[in-house]
DNA sequence: GTATTACGCTACGACACGTAGCGTAGCGAA
DNA sequence: TTCGCTACGCTACGTGTCGTAGCGTAATAC
């Protein structure tokens, strides 16, 4: 997906150092934090030369992106029916994925390396927080339409305050506990 | 405050260079963004030698918090009496301050680099965190007592709804339209 | 005037960047 | 098995930034 795509013929790629490169960053991000993270550093740590590394991603973004992908796969917001157990499911997917560090080192390196890393960011938007903020988009429609939440509701706005305050608590103040903040946004937003 | 104490004796600092670096970093901010912003850039754009201005500033981030503490300075919540007019203030001035793109810059850079610029975070929190979020604390606690919230309110789930939903709009949306969102969210966390 | 410090300049070693070129290793196809 | 192709490890290069040191000079306090 982000990797640079090789040749189909002559000696293939080792599967087996590419593993290792992924890892190597992985261990590292959680180390030294994205800006502190070199190409120099995750190659020596993978036991490979540094210039395979360059030669397989074209950025220490696309890398990374590609090194945490299994982490940021927050998926999308199912349709089950019933208001409430979506916005749960939504919500149990948002506290998973923010708690996550090395998700939460790679989210905010996205957004604070908007002018350095474009592709980075496009990347993200395009695969990771369009598809969840479109369903989830879809499951607040259907509690519209269900009369969960009143006709006039802004669901833009209903996003942000979901989203905002998953990331404030898991991201912005690192508390890994969550307890009973999923119950207590959907009490929010449902009012009841 | 966060600059390199000097002497009281001798050949004084020249206030005029220390403006003028001042206002290359944050113009320089601007275009390039915190991970680009070099030292060496700041001191060819203000005009002054590479030297000096490590000669007045430890690190990168406390060049930065100097230069951008007036865009940071969101102030305290006051006690006017009213709850609904007292969290009005303190929603205006987050989305005042959130919308700055010179403040959101900063904060993001802020918690990028925890890892690497502990010291930028921990003036950033007691400088300008602590303060606010206490007096934003009192005033929601005065609603409390005023029967404006219900007696069981959760005063950092509702602190973290509110800056939650401000910096997603602001920040990480980067949208500067914040029209009706500061009455959106009283009405939301007053419950009406 | 003299002591003291800031300033501009040059230079240094260290590190990371991204790229190029080499010989070699490993695979697919004839 | 041979041949063609490409990945690999290695070395090297030029560039940029870092933070520091040392120099002579400028500007102030005493």
């Amino acid at each position: 997906m982000t990797a640079i795509e090789p040749s189909r013929r002559g000696r293939p790629r080792s599967q087996r150092t590419h593993e290792a490169i992924l890892e190597a960053t992985r261990s590292l991000l959680l180390e030294k934090g994205y800006p502190a993270l070199t190409i120099d550093a995750v190659a020596a740590r993978a036991g490979t030369a540094r210039t395979t590394v360059y030669r397989r991603w074209a950025t220490k973004g696309a890398l990374v992106l590609e090194a945490t992908a299994e982490h940021l796969a927050i998926g999308i917001v199912p349709d089950a029916g019933s208001t409430r157990t979506d916005l749960g499911v939504a919500l149990r997917q948002l506290t998973a994925t923010f708690s996550d560090r090395l998700a939460a080192i790679v989210m905010l390196a996205v957004i604070a390396n908007l002018d350095e890393d474009p592709f980075m960011a496009r990347t993200f938007r395009s695969e990771i927080v369009y598809p969840w903020r479109t369903s989830a988009a879809a499951a607040l429609e259907r509690g519209v339409a269900r009369g969960d939440l009143p006709p006039d509701a802004d669901i833009p706005f209903l996003l942000d305050v979901i989203v905002g305050t998953v990331f404030q608590r898991a991201v912005i103040n690192a508390q890994s506990e969550t307890d009973g903040l999923d119950e207590a946004i959907l009490d929010l937003v449902l009012a009841r």
